[in-house]
RNA sequence: GGAUCGGUAGUUCAGUUGGUUAGAAUGCUGCCCUGUCACGGCAGAGGUCGCGGGUUCGAGUCCCGUCCGGUCCGCCA
């Protein structure tokens, strides 16, 4: 036998037994007659014992950090216990030991706490991938992806493959395309997603279907977005929307339950997206904790805002608010006592290019009750009081205003109220709070292409009250300057976003079914006949023959994986990632091909000059 | 496409106002050490300061270009 057990098992039951272990040496500390051995495989660490005659044998053959070998001993109890490491208490008396492979030494030590920079550490990923706390994230992944297939599994969902070579369709993300060798300057491309097999099988039958599956996006990255990723891909039908919503709340639940052993009780939110958009300023809020959105310019009443007097900087002769198109507040706790020195570095921060707002007001609410603003020549201290009221500003906080226009500001502030939820750290990476956000925008205005892109896909239904809306309306958008007024902007989609944390971790939508309406559909985003004929005939063909109502949604797994470890970054949950270039550093992909290559793919390549 | 930070020993980093022979820790090599587990002690090797050009009596340090890596915006669901 190679090895009798693994370097994680074996405890003061064990001793007197005789094992054989095989695995790496991890460290090796030398004594004068004696040598001690971290050996270390997936499992854990044991220690070996080599006493003088081994220790002599070592002498011939010395050992060094990495090698494989494979040792036959007594396990014994030590005479000094390590109480920190689950086989500390026993080690094993090497009585035989065989060296099965050498090592060079490793560029970077194989360390929890590793002195290697991230680039040499993707260089030699198979080294990073034996250290501790890489391998804990790449079994995370492993235990999602089996809670999330027996969750699908019990409730009758089927893993049906689909295709990875598949027709371009320039809607959406840029496809990554494989030339054709068989068929001349013709191109394959891989999906973005499966969303029109899934549709198709929904039309063949298969009534519930799930795929955890590899998807390609051939745009620029960031440290939580890879050219390939992987989805969680499902798809019902003969539902409605709180169908899906109540399925898939029950699979996050199991996962949570399954992966981190937190029964998640609480109710599940559902917000909608106008709501996340005032409260909020963001589409996929982090409700983890407050310091919502007060609107200081605007007389709409929200859920989450003080009833007052909407327009209550309007008019002040304070030009930064009276030109601007919002004005926006978020109340800080402990921003009162902040110094100067502070408020100027935050201004600083909100003035960045990332952010670039032109500056920042703010308020102080002391905890003697007076008021302190930056624009004090503008408000009498009565005004700044309804201010910070209305901003729900208590003694203590301190009231940061952003000014400009509409949509630039209010991602400004959904930034700031980030960045100090981050700071005065109220987002604990301990803490998990889910929101469901409903109600998205069916289209969105492109004013690149003055016409309607879809927000979502071009497969997601609008609302059922809304069909007639978009069927009756002609698409067409006459003024540019006034696309808000058009019918198609308020039209709100079957869409829903689960929200984990301030991430998108699912999305999802009830999808068309009926030819005539994915053919306005078409119509709306501006494809000709012809054009939604040539890609995407098949699935208006399969819409002629019986297909049933149907949704799904798509979790990113790879995210969902990076929150569920408490990090950012979805590269340390991926056994083998790319770059923030693209690049694979290990195998150096991609890569130029041979001539010869070029030639059998009737490819050249143009020079830009 | 843009912004920004970084590139110095195998590795992680320091390097003052431009000034003699570029340092530390760790790793590596050798010797010593029978209870270590971040073992310890002694000695030693190890550098195209990313690359190219410029300014200067003199450049790791200043300037220009370029390559590589990180983060973000645009883009992307």
């Amino acid at each position: 036998m190679f090895r009798t057990n693994t370097c994680g098992e074996l405890r003061l039951a064990d001793i007197n037994r005789e094992v054989t272990l095989a695995g790496w040496v991890q460290t090796l500390r030398k004594f004068g007659g004696i040598t001690f051995i971290d050996l270390r495989d997936r499992y854990g660490v044991t220690q070996l014992l080599l006493d003088e005659v081994q220790n002599a044998a070592l002498a011939e053959n010395p050992l060094g950090r990495e090698f494989v070998i494979q040792a036959t001993g007594i396990v014994s109890e030590r005479s000094s216990k390590n109480l920190q490491m689950p086989t500390g208490e026993i080690e094993v008396k090497v009585s035989q030991l065989t060296i099965l492979n050498k090592s060079a030494t490793p560029p970077f030590t194989i360390q929890d706490e590793t002195d290697g920079g991230d680039d040499l550490r993707m260089r030699y990923r198979y080294l990073d991938l034996r250290r501790n706390a890489v391998k804990k994230n790449i079994e995370l992944r492993y235990a999602v992806n089996r809670a999330a297939r027996n969750y699908l599994h019990q409730n009758q969902f089927m893993d049906i493959e689909t295709p990875f070579l598949i027709k371009s369709t320039p809607e959406g993300a840029r496809d990554f395309v494989v030339p054709s060798r068989m068929n001349p300057g013709q191109f394959y491309a891989l999906p973005q997603s499966p969303q029109t097999f899934k549709q198709l099988l929904m039309v063949s039958g298969y009534d519930r279907y799930y795929q955890v599956v590899k998807c390609f996006r051939d745009e620029d990255l960031r440290a939580d977005r890879q050219p390939e990723f992987t989805q969680i891909d499902c798809e019902m039908s003969f539902i409605e929307q709180d169908d899906i919503l109540r399925m898939f709340e029950g699979m996050i639940r199991y996962i949570f339950k399954e992966v981190k052993g937190i029964e998640y009780t609480d109710e599940i939110g559902r917000m909608s997206w106008e709501d996340a958009m005032w409260v909020y300023g963001n589409d996929k809020p982090d409700i983890r904790f407050g310091m919502t959105i007060a609107n200081l310019k605007s007389p709409i009443k929200r859920k989450g805002a003080v009833e007052a007097d909407g327009f209550l900087v309007a008019n002040a002769g304070f030009p930064v608010f009276d030109q601007a198109e919002t004005v926006l507040a978020i109340a800080v706790p402990g921003g009162a006592a902040w110094t100067r020195k502070q408020f100027d570095e935050l201004t600083d921060w909100v003035k960045r290019p990332q952010i670039g707002m032109q500056g920042m007001v703010y308020i102080r609410h002391n905890e003697d009750g007076t008021l302190k603003s930056t624009a004090d020549k503008f408000f009498s201290e009565e005004k700044l009081k309804a201010i910070a009221d209305f901003a729900n500003a208590k003694k203590g906080e301190a009231v940061l205003i952003l000014a400009g226009r509409e949509e630039k500001t209010r991602k400004a502030i959904s930034d700031l109220r980030l960045e100090l939820g981050e700071r005065l750290g109220l987002r604990k990476k301990e803490e998990f709070k889910l929101l469901w956000v409903l109600d998205f925008p069916l289209f969105e205005y492109s004013e690149d292409d003055n016409r309607w892109v879809a927000r979502h896909h071009p497969f997601t239904a609008p609302k059922p009250d809304q069909i007639a809306t978009m069927i009756n309306n002609d698409p067409s958008i006459p003024d540019p300057a006034r696309y808000l007024e058009h019918p198609y902007a308020n039209i709100k989609a079957n869409a829903y976003d689960m929200v984990l944390n301030g991430n998108e971790i699912g999305g999802g939508s009830i999808r068309i079914f009926q030819r005539e309406l994915q053919e306005k559909m078409f119509d709306a985003l501006g494809m000709s006949r012809e054009e939604a004929n040539h890609k995407f005939g098949f699935l208006l063909g399969a819409f002629e023959y019986g297909a049933p109502p149907h949704g799904g949604i798509a979790f990113g797994f790879d995210r969902l994986c990076a929150i569920l470890g408490g990090s950012e970054s979805i590269r340390d949950f991926i056994a083998f990632p790319k770059n923030n270039s693209g690049r694979d550093v290990m195998l150096d992909a991609p890569a130029t091909i041979d001539e010869k290559q070029l030639l059998e793919l009737s490819i050249g390549i143009i020079k830009p000059e």
